[in-house]
DNA sequence: TCCATATATGAATATATGCTCATGCATAAA
DNA sequence: TTTATGCATGAGCATATATTCATATATGGA
């Protein structure tokens, strides 16, 4: 490896390194692009959003949600941590019972965005 | 058995079973739940997020992708075909070069709410 | 107390995924 | 025609991730 820290571009004009370098001044943060990619790595998961949307609806129990998602209470646990840490739902116990519910007011719109896309895509 | 309706338990079958049944009537279909997660699958990942972010800004070649967001050529290759199967980004050829822009217009969107949420959740 | 229920969790496993490396392909220049 | 450039792509590898299984914890009831 001769030229280790250089990146590699095209060689052509040097109108690139110019045109890179005003783009990156406008990007978003790398440690924010990064977290975003975390966010959205959440949602990418069919168990996951199946559980997001029926909470979406009403708040629900871990039993229930595993019956609506057709999961097990295992796997639905596992997720239902992920969402927690996430901070994307809350819970609340009543008995033995633990009830959860949305905690970001976020969820919906992307979640509708993400319909619409998928709905006009299907026009063609 | 004595289910009044008061406190739902979990194996008192009646009042959970037609619960779940009125949500999974309600729910979006199973189908595009598994699609809608393929679709934010394709956010959930730094590479992708930030072509797109890039591209959001403007057209770019490959290339410059490649140094903008700190990959090899050949990633950021493999990535845009993911992309191009999205329907999330099209390009243009150009010589040997080969442009891309975005071909969706609720990535913008998309993003925007999921970097509010980012921002929101910081504050805490 | 003893047992059943509701949920959580660690370990193991199978699969998915993103990267590198090598190479192929097309175009442009020499 | 030969060489160089820009991009695409298949194979292989290393890591990440989602599920299952077994078990732990907590609560309520007999």
């Amino acid at each position: 490896m001769k030229d280790e820290g250089k990146i590699e571009v095209c060689k052509t004009t040097f109108v690139h390194e110019d045109k890179i370098r005003k783009i990156k001044e406008k990007l978003v943060k790398d440690e924010v692009l990064i977290e975003l990619a975390e966010f959205f790595k959440i949602f990418g998961d069919s168990t996951r959003i199946k559980i997001l949307c029926a909470l979406l609806l009403e708040e629900l129990c871990v039993c229930d949600l595993a019956a609506i998602v057709g999961a097990s209470q295992s796997a639905v646990s596992h997720q239902l941590r992920i969402l927690r840490q996430a901070k994307l739902v809350k819970f609340r116990k009543e008995g033995k019972t633990v009830f959860y519910s949305l905690d970001d007011e976020h969820i919906a719109k992307i979640v509708d965005t993400g319909l619409a896309h998928i709905q006009e895509r299907k026009k063609t």
